[in-house]
DNA sequence: CGAGTTTGACCTGCGC
DNA sequence: GCGCAGGTCAAACTCG
């Protein structure tokens, strides 16, 4: 069954120049299949539409406008930039981009950095984690002491995209197994929001599962940050669907 | 027992 | 500084 969607990218993605186009414009505009093909490869995201086990066979997909696949070939997307939460952040050297953790942001000169970034630093060793006193050197990791040296002292996010999908599943089957690790009550919202690792070791990506309140049918969801490896996808599963025609073209 | 989820506590940024 | 909102941790728990 297909899906419609739409994708709202931070700017940084417009700017890549594999994307083939850049443009902020405010507001969720329609792009065409290729870009959103574009899209998936460059960032190595899932290409969703072929999953969401559950064979609910909606209508009401369908009904969604122009946006709906309607052809077979041309699964027309929408993506949208613009405020993303994410401070402007957008230029890493390529070679820095995994040594710094993104949300393992700044520290305070006074090493206060607490929770996440010891953590994220500690990369594989988890073990040790109660001992976060002052000495900034002890286990805080090579990636905070040279944030340190590198005088960063703002956040610095990865890339993240998100776009909205039509659906009553609400973790769209993208081919990575994922970890829940958190679930949030959203002001004004009815539903909450489920924050999700991927499961590979070492692999850094987020995403973020929410239901739009103005319309619960709709599915946002949010990746941050790039996979570095192929999906591991063990079950390879049944049934491809139609709008799978895309997903031919990855992996 | 291991892998994944639940869930309240905790952290951090931000606006007042 | 306070309080809120969002994001993350991690102990407890569930499920296979």
């Amino acid at each position: 069954m297909s899906f419609s969607h739409q994708v709202m990218l931070n700017q940084s993605l417009f700017e890549d120049p594999h994307m083939g186009f850049q443009a902020p414009h405010p507001n969720w505009a329609l792009f065409s299949s290729l870009h959103y093909h574009h899209l998936h490869q460059s960032l190595r995201v899932p290409l969703l539409g072929s999953s969401s086990a559950g064979s609910d066979n909606n209508n009401n997909l369908s009904n969604s406008s122009s946006l709906a696949s309607k052809d077979t070939d041309h699964v027309s997307t929408s993506f949208k930039l613009g405020e993303f939460e994410a401070p402007s952040v957008l230029h890493r050297s390529p070679t820095a981009s995994h040594d710094i953790w993104p949300w393992g942001e700044a520290m305070t000169d006074h090493g206060s950095c607490m929770g996440s970034n010891k953590r994220i630093s500690g990369g594989g060793s988890g073990a040790d984690y109660h001992h976060h006193h002052h000495h900034h050197n002890h286990h805080l990791g090579i990636a905070a002491m040279k944030m340190k040296k590198a005088k960063v002292r703002r956040k610095i996010r990865e890339p993240r995209f998100c776009f909205k999908t039509m659906s009553d599943v609400d973790v769209l089957d993208d081919g990575y197994k994922w970890r829940k690790y958190g679930q949030k009550v959203v002001k004004n919202t009815q539903h909450p929001r489920s924050y999700y690792r991927c499961t590979q070791d070492s692999c850094r990506v987020k995403k973020r599962v929410e239901r739009l309140a103005e319309d619960p049918r709709m599915v946002i969801t949010t990746y941050e940050g790039r996979h570095a490896h192929s999906p591991s996808n063990d079950q390879d599963n049944s049934d491809s669907a139609p709008s799978s025609t895309l997903n031919n073209f990855f992996w």
